[in-house]
DNA sequence: CCAACTGCTTGCAAAATAAAAGCAGTTTGG
DNA sequence: CCAAACTGCTTTTATTTTGCAAGCAGTTGG
């Protein structure tokens, strides 16, 4: 726990008030909460890879993050209030994962830093198909994905839009380029 | 020098290039260039303080960040082609480290967070009013301000707007924010 | 009842970060 | 012309963070 100590439960929290250091700048604080290198991707498959248990976010990404940095990381983001936890129901061990609206509320960054990273960085091609689709649909898209989202985490219900949701687009947009590469491979 | 190995110039090059690890995600890729703790806060200083010398960046902003780290940075920043230098000519020694076009697009997703920091988190009056004002002007405000970056820091000339610019109205209502709450202090 | 699975913790090594001092050269003011 | 201040960094050392592997108490399903 390095951040936004302000925000923890714990006995740092005395600590926390006396600390004398960092500013008052919207992009500090916000660094300070998720400028590290994991807990954005934790966020971003919970967004985009519905991951909500621990096991699935531990195996889940593609970058193969430690048991203890998640579960690290799950604690900060919890104390921010950009993650909840609640019980499942089907299982006394496990926890279900949701995104608070705060955290809802990232995906525009996230969005700009896919969009960024599509432009200059290597990105892959199955990877960055889902990039190229939030970028081309704006922030228009990015409201109706926030308002999904909010549906599945928060339980809010909205009116049903016609056609796939944005989710299902992206997902499938995905899965078509993973397959046309399959294809495409088995040829060659 | 830890992330973005493959932009880095000198032999880790060729460690990078057998590196097996990281995904190609946009998301994950952009992390691993600007996800840590200074990288973007530098981008900012330069965006918005328009600090473009060693020292000024040093000792410019309100967070305090070492020499040692600060070089790294800006080595790093360099290789990733988010920032060029030039020798200064009034002054030797002096080097004038300037935005290239894919450090100017950073400003989405500092003008992102910036919002969601200022929505969320305990931000101070004097460094919130940017936020705020980046916040209401949207896209159409970040476009225009990007131009500006890009007359001061490509020297690409565009036609002048009327009024003050975008920069010029942050610094400004930045500064009536200060005056204000000084008068107000000297009241009390 | 046992194997597989649950969310997480622990111990240890490696890497990143931070604070402080220092440094060779440059410029400036008197 | 010379000393003081300034230039962009580097070096050293200590602390913090990260990463990996193993482990653990409890739960579940067959």
């Amino acid at each position: 726990m390095r951040y936004c100590k302000q925000f923890v439960s714990d006995r740092s929290h005395e600590i926390s008030m006396s600390d004398p250091q960092r500013s008052g700048c919207p992009i500090n604080l916000t660094l300070e909460v998720v400028g590290d290198k994991w807990s954005l991707l934790i966020i971003r498959d919970m967004m985009f890879g519905n991951r909500r248990h621990y096991r699935e976010l531990l195996g889940g990404s593609q970058e193969g993050i430690s048991s203890n940095i998640l579960a690290d990381r799950l604690k900060t983001l919890l104390a921010a209030g950009i993650i909840s936890r609640q019980d499942d129901p089907s299982h006394k061990q496990k926890g279900i994962y949701s995104l608070t609206e705060q955290g809802i509320e990232l995906l525009p960054i996230l969005a700009q830093m896919a969009g960024w990273g599509y432009r200059y960085l290597p990105v892959s091609e199955e990877l960055g198909i889902r990039a190229r689709l939030l970028m081309e649909g704006g922030p228009k898209m990015w409201a109706e994905f926030m308002d999904e989202l909010r549906e599945i985490h928060l339980g809010v219900k909205m009116r049903k839009k016609a056609g796939p949701s944005v989710g299902e687009r992206l997902q499938a947009a995905y899965q078509k380029v993973v397959a046309d590469n399959k294809a495409a491979a088995g040829k060659a």
